[in-house]
DNA sequence: ACATCAAATCGACGAACTTCAATATGAATT
DNA sequence: AATTCATATTGAAGTTCGTCGATTTGATGT
């Protein structure tokens, strides 16, 4: 995945709030607007379309609701990259 | 190091292509100018700046130049605490 | 002191981003 | 088909960001 996007969708508080909200658990956009409790709902709907965009979540319909949570690997996987291109002296070789 | 404002220095493609061109090497920042070819010295200098504020470069003054260099160890702390907190199972335990 | 060169700062402009009220869409229930 | 509920979209306001011309700062050499 291409790093500008990636580094875009990290660089929001708030989007790091829901990202880290959707760790490790599904929550629809209600539920996240609850939790935030200081962000409406339009606010939560759009960083979850970037998020989205971006790749970083998996989503799932269930009746009226859709629910959300982290990508875990595709984060790891941008990461592991960034860390490839900008800090590749720090990886150390086996073998 | 603040995960948004480590997102954010990364954020901007010109950025990144900055990183890249201090990456394993020391430049300063007309070297870096003429490297862009399409941006101009006051640009640079101000994302020379953001990078600095993030931490994210080393500095070394020689007579009228200065010189920059990408901190690969602090981009590589920063992406395995974004894969702490953002990826956290996908770590491996060891024992 | 003065000239020169490298880098930073200032001020301005347009583009992109965050936020939200209002509204629309779409699914489930009656 | 009318209502209800969850989510998305629209449009607008305010803010931040990227860029650059002009200027300033600061170090070196004459």
């Amino acid at each position: 995945m291409n790093s500008v996007l990636f580094a875009k969708a990290l660089a929001d508080e708030t989007r790091q709030q829901i990202m880290s909200l959707l760790c490790c658990q599904w929550l629809c956009v209600t539920d996240v607007v609850e939790r935030l409790g200081n962000v409406k709902q339009p606010t939560v709907s759009h960083h979850l379309t970037i998020l989205r965009d971006a790749e970083l979540v998996d989503t799932r319909r269930e009746g009226k609701q859709i629910f959300y949570t982290l990508n875990q690997e595709a984060v790891a996987i941008c990461c592991r990259n960034l860390v490839q291109v900008f800090a590749p002296e720090t990886i150390e070789v086996e073998s």
